[in-house]
RNA sequence: GGUCCUGUAGCUCAACUGGAUAGAGCAACUGCCUUCUAAGCAGUAGGUUUCAGGUUCGAGUCCUGACAGGAUCACCA
């Protein structure tokens, strides 16, 4: 069906006739050719000398030799050292792509009947969301959007974690100075708002540490005792008893928070089918509990806390219920775990959750599948880094952070600026060129923060602004604007190129053939991307692909061309590109423009 | 201290999962707008892949041990 497998099976059949031997398909690599040597495809016959009894030189030239005389697209090869270089015959490129314009939705793998929940987000509903957030929440969508586009069917779910201490905190601190604020009254989002009261709450609480010190407490005595702490745990109490008063502020404040949130996730892009609330899941996970110490997953020690043992899977003991019989963290995790199953039968269950969180899911996870959860080997923690600032770790609390809304905004001020300066803007309207700037902008951010493999710890450095050529969004960006340009005028002369006649192509430019690969290696990097859950694979292969049109783009006169069928498989090769940038670009979240 | 993650050009990242002379972008320097958008293209320069061993035809990639940075090891969430 399409060159590689082609080439793969006469190498199968090269080693079945010379050689007597069955090779499987699996065993047969095919790498692209480094640019140093001619060639397309490589095959490396080291791993095979066992079998061939020859030299690495006659094992490939024996190979070379027949494919040459029974693959149509292998044209020619050479042999350096191990190496069987295949030069595919120029014109086969032309047969992969007539092939590859007749699918009308590349890049969309078929339905594989599976389910994958991808959960991710999950914020406190103290704070507004900031810096660390926004790569949780890019990479959250993109990994849903990629595995759509793998067959899937997806659910993305948002856990809010909307109880605790942490809100208790900024509910004092707002009682106390709030005044009766509120978002209306002050300009603020709710979000911002009770952030706000998050950092006056820590202020208050330092000072007040401070003064029960130098009143002769130790550091330790003056934290557990400091008034407003206690006042923030008696919240929790009273929250939990369902006290009125404290439920009615809890929802007030909680609705501000929702309604900020609900505003920057549209400015994100992201969007959810689920939402989770920690209020309603906090208590399940205890059943679990007796059925894991009725199977013996799980034991008692003498003070009725509950543990499980997992030294033989390499980690700890680990506590799953306290002694007086309430949950830890996990209990609630393991109960939300099945809930989510409950709710929609998942056969996979992905978490984007920071790698501090590393070991937790660990746990949560060997537990599932001790527990004999269907689900339980379609558990992913999907674990990413933090996203440090040169001054060190951003903490809400502390008020160091950047903020998603701030950083968004300035982005696209910045892709305004950067618009104008070039002088790009003429005949856009209004709304047009602010519409840009927010494509621009944020395809700038995404574009940063998913580019790199998500393990990693990323440096953010406010002052050096996030950039808009070489490998950045709006490069990427850029090559889709100017193929919308051509297809415009293309429709503007009358050039027909649904026919696929391209009768008049009777050579190939280096940059067309190099498109063609590209495009024909888009669905095996959808599948790459998903089976890794890596936008950043996508991210990278879509550069290289903007990058080579823009090779070809100037390379290769399009409108100058005479023959008609030769202008028309150059226009068609700009079509299939730009389907394809628009496509994988939308995998990652980033809309493309038609100018700018 | 135990466990996990990371370490590649001045900076930010790749390297098709063990393949050839380790590639891109930014920054620096040279060229290219009278032809489809110069947010672009072509080129120059930049490397002991943190270090030391090992495994094999072949190691940035696998193993062992150092070194550096980070995370985690609560009856917190």
């Amino acid at each position: 069906m399409n060159i590689q497998a082609n080439i793969s099976q006469g190498i199968q059949q090269a080693f079945q006739n010379i050689f007597d031997h069955q090779l499987e398909l699996e065993q047969i690599s095919l790498a692209p050719t480094r640019k140093e040597f001619e060639g397309t495809y490589t095959f490396v016959v080291f791993p095979f000398l066992k079998v061939s009894k020859l030299s690495p030189e006659a094992t490939a030239s024996k190979i070379g030799d027949f494919l040459k005389e029974n693959i149509a697209e292998v044209a020619d090869y050479n042999v350096v050292k191990g190496f069987l270089n295949l030069v595919l015959n120029e014109l086969s490129w032309l047969d992969v792509f007539q092939k590859l314009i007749t699918n009308p939705n590349p890049g969309q793998l078929p339905a594989n009947g599976q389910k994958v929940m991808v959960e991710y987000s999950s914020p406190n509903t103290n704070k507004p969301l900031h810096l660390g957030h926004l790569r949780n929440n890019f990479l959250g969508y993109s990994v849903a959007e990629i595995l759509k586009a793998n067959g899937y069917e997806v659910i993305k779910a948002n856990l809010v974690n909307d109880r605790g201490i942490h809100i208790c905190k900024s509910m004092v601190a707002y009682l106390k100075f709030g005044n009766g604020e509120t978002p209306e009254s002050s300009g603020l989002k709710g979000d911002h708002l009770a952030g706000k009261y998050y950092v006056l709450f820590d202020k208050e609480y330092k000072k007040q540490i401070d003064e029960l010190k130098s009143s002769g407490q130790s550091e330790e005595e003056a934290k557990k005792n400091a008034p407003i702490l206690l006042e923030a745990q008696e919240m929790l109490r009273k929250w939990e008893a369902n006290d009125e008063a404290t439920v009615s502020l809890w929802k007030q404040m909680n609705a501000w928070v929702y309604a900020g949130f609900d505003a920057t996730y549209k400015k994100m892009g992201v969007d959810f089918d689920k939402f989770y609330y920690e209020s309603d899941t906090y208590l399940l996970g205890k059943d679990i509990v007796e059925e894991g110490l009725a199977k013996g997953v799980f034991f008692k020690k003498e003070n009725g806390s509950v543990w499980v043992d997992l030294t033989d899977e390499g980690l700890d003991e680990k506590l799953v219920l306290r002694g007086d019989g309430t949950s830890v963290y996990i209990t609630q995790d393991m109960g939300t775990a099945d809930l989510k199953y409950k709710d929609f039968q998942i056969d996979k269950s992905v978490y984007v959750v920071g790698n501090e969180q590393d070991y937790h899911f660990d746990v949560l996870f060997k537990i599932m599948q001790k527990l004999g959860r269907p689900y339980g080997p379609g558990l992913y923690h999907l674990s990413y880094g933090m996203v440090d600032l040169p001054s060190g770790k951003m903490k809400s609390r502390e008020g160091t952070v950047v903020d998603a809304d701030d950083l968004m905004q300035e982005m696209i001020e910045t892709a305004e600026s950067h618009t104008k300066e070039l002088g790009k803007i003429e005949g856009f309207s209004k709304e047009q060129a602010e519409e840009l700037y927010e494509i621009l902008g944020l395809g700038a951010l995404k574009y940063f923060l998913l580019k790199v493999d998500p393990k990693k710890r990323m440096l953010f450095n406010p002052q050096e602004s996030i950039e808009f050529q070489g490998n950045t969004g709006p490069f990427i960006q850029y090559s889709h604007a100017r193929i919308a340009s051509i297809l415009r005028k293309a429709e503007q002369i009358g050039v027909d190129y649904s026919k696929a006649d391209f009768s008049g192509v009777k050579s190939l430019a280096e940059s067309e053939s190099g498109l063609i690969f590209l495009l024909n290696d888009f669905e095996k990097k959808i599948r790459q991307a998903g089976e890794d859950y890596a936008p950043s694979i996508l991210a990278q292969y879509l550069f290289d692909l903007a990058k080579e049109y823009n090779r070809f783009y100037a390379d290769v006169p399009i409108f100058n061309e005479n023959d008609t069928s030769v202008l028309a498989f150059r226009v068609a090769l700009s079509a299939q590109t730009a389907k394809t940038i628009k496509k994988g670009m939308s995998l990652l979240g980033i809309s493309v423009p038609d100018r700018m």
